[in-house]
DNA sequence: TTATCTTAAATTGTCGACAATCATACTTAA
DNA sequence: TTAAGTATGATTGTCGACAATTTAAGATAA
């Protein structure tokens, strides 16, 4: 059973989970709500291009609904930051850039970092068991189809949800999964970040779960904030290596 | 020159210096701005209950603006973390429990931990002197009124907003300066809790600023850390005596 | 009395129109 | 030609009214 995927190797499935397994987010039941989906859907996969302008009667058109119900969504929006708004002027798409992304990984290893040390204290029994099994089932999936895109992505946002989730903090919930997460898919899709370090990073997994099987919150603490860490040295090493490669052929450029 | 304080002790100029040190947060122009504010200072002082229903046609008539008006500030009000809404049901103020503080205290731990250690890394020469010279300043002000509030609240959000800026990372700023510190601000004025921790904060704040010039990056997050997690041990320690001192009343009327 | 259903009041969500503000193009003066 | 000022057009902010939903009270049946 092939789940529905697009061609940035994104399974949707992972947004259901998001909406049935995260306490932060209800069904939506509004239009506003409706709306705010197809929108967030929009602006993530880069159908409305990041950094352009919002035109309020444009989309009020587009979707068939009045301005002010768009502006009800428009607020969610700007609530997981995906877009910007000054007052009287308007509002834009958030700006992928570099710098973005890489103080979006900064942030994100301090939350899930400290997400993980409360995880390793108050998770259940029952909820390291669950994820013990879930890990099972990735190795499984790894072993089928390595190199394709499950583990990267699906398999990858199941795991860290399941961490943050178990550290039983509604407020570390509510800013990475009812937040940052939109910022990190975002940057997922538009980058095109497929990360290549899939089976270094179901080992790092297997050992975050062994700390919080252990109750050792320093630990796993730690191991999670490395895990992070590597992703975002990983892109820094890329960034580099492209500006070097864009200097040495600037330079035969000027030789020739 | 005293400024203004209420009898939470807590001085209004550093809202001042919010609004205007705060890239984050830009001066109210709109209507729904400015009645934000002011439902914002409501909320934070408890003179709107913490868990109370609001009533958006009261809050409407209350404030003289239209309902529309009033839900754009709502959705502000939101965006901090101060009311919460239900589809179809409608707004309540957060309920202030001792979970939802410790929880806080964890966020803050977290994060103003990360933004230390970037701070070490990112902050211009100029303005570590500038913290430095804030740090004379505030020591010649504890030893003129030694017991009194001002380190207690002006001068330690002086200080844990200038390392959060130092940090230079706009998603943290943003996280720490526009959302957290609301909520933060609100457990202050309605647990009134001026820390008894002044004379010992103010060395924590010394050595803190200390590794900051040294750039080691390392040591200041460490130290931020301990700084926030003796806070809240603090209050842990507070409370678990209040239960314990309950616990005995009880018995002592059991026993009568 | 209790429980369920029905009905009425109040509250929230959505709409279209008007007022205030900003951006652009054009005119005028130096 | 350039600069500042002005007027026009478009966009955003605010308003009051209506529709949809929830809550409460009251009526009916077990």
């Amino acid at each position: 059973m092939m789940a529905k995927t697009n061609y940035y190797n994104f399974n949707f499935d992972v947004l259901k989970f998001m909406k049935t397994n995260n306490p932060t987010q209800q069904a939506a039941v509004t239009t506003a709500d409706k709306v705010f989906e197809q929108i967030q859907h929009a602006i993530v996969e880069g159908e409305i291009p990041s950094g352009s302008k919002i035109s309020e009667p444009g989309l009020a058109k587009h979707y068939q609904i009045s301005r002010s119900t768009l502006r009800e969504a428009l607020n969610r929006l700007e609530k997981c930051h995906l877009i910007e708004r000054k007052a009287n002027v308007g509002s834009r798409v958030v700006n992928c850039s570099i710098e973005g992304l890489l103080e979006l990984y900064i942030t994100r290893e301090a939350l899930e970092g400290m997400a993980c040390r409360q995880a390793a204290k108050n998770m259940t029994d029952e909820e390291i068991s669950n994820m013990q099994a879930m890990l099972q089932i990735h190795a499984q999936t790894q072993e089928l189809k390595d190199g394709t895109g499950y583990y990267q992505e699906e398999g990858n946002l199941d795991f860290h949800y399941k961490v943050i989730l178990g550290s039983h903090n509604k407020q570390l919930i509510e800013l990475i999964c009812g937040q940052l997460y939109h910022l990190v898919r975002m940057y997922r899709c538009q980058f095109g970040m497929y990360s290549p370090r899939a089976s270094r990073a179901f080992d790092e997994h297997s050992h975050i779960i062994q700390a919080i099987a252990d109750r050792d919150g320093e630990l796993a603490e730690m191991l999670m904030r490395r895990h992070i860490a590597a992703s975002r040295k990983n892109i820094e090493n890329k960034i580099a290596k492209e500006i070097a490669q864009k200097e040495q052929t600037k330079i035969q450029l000027i030789k020739s």
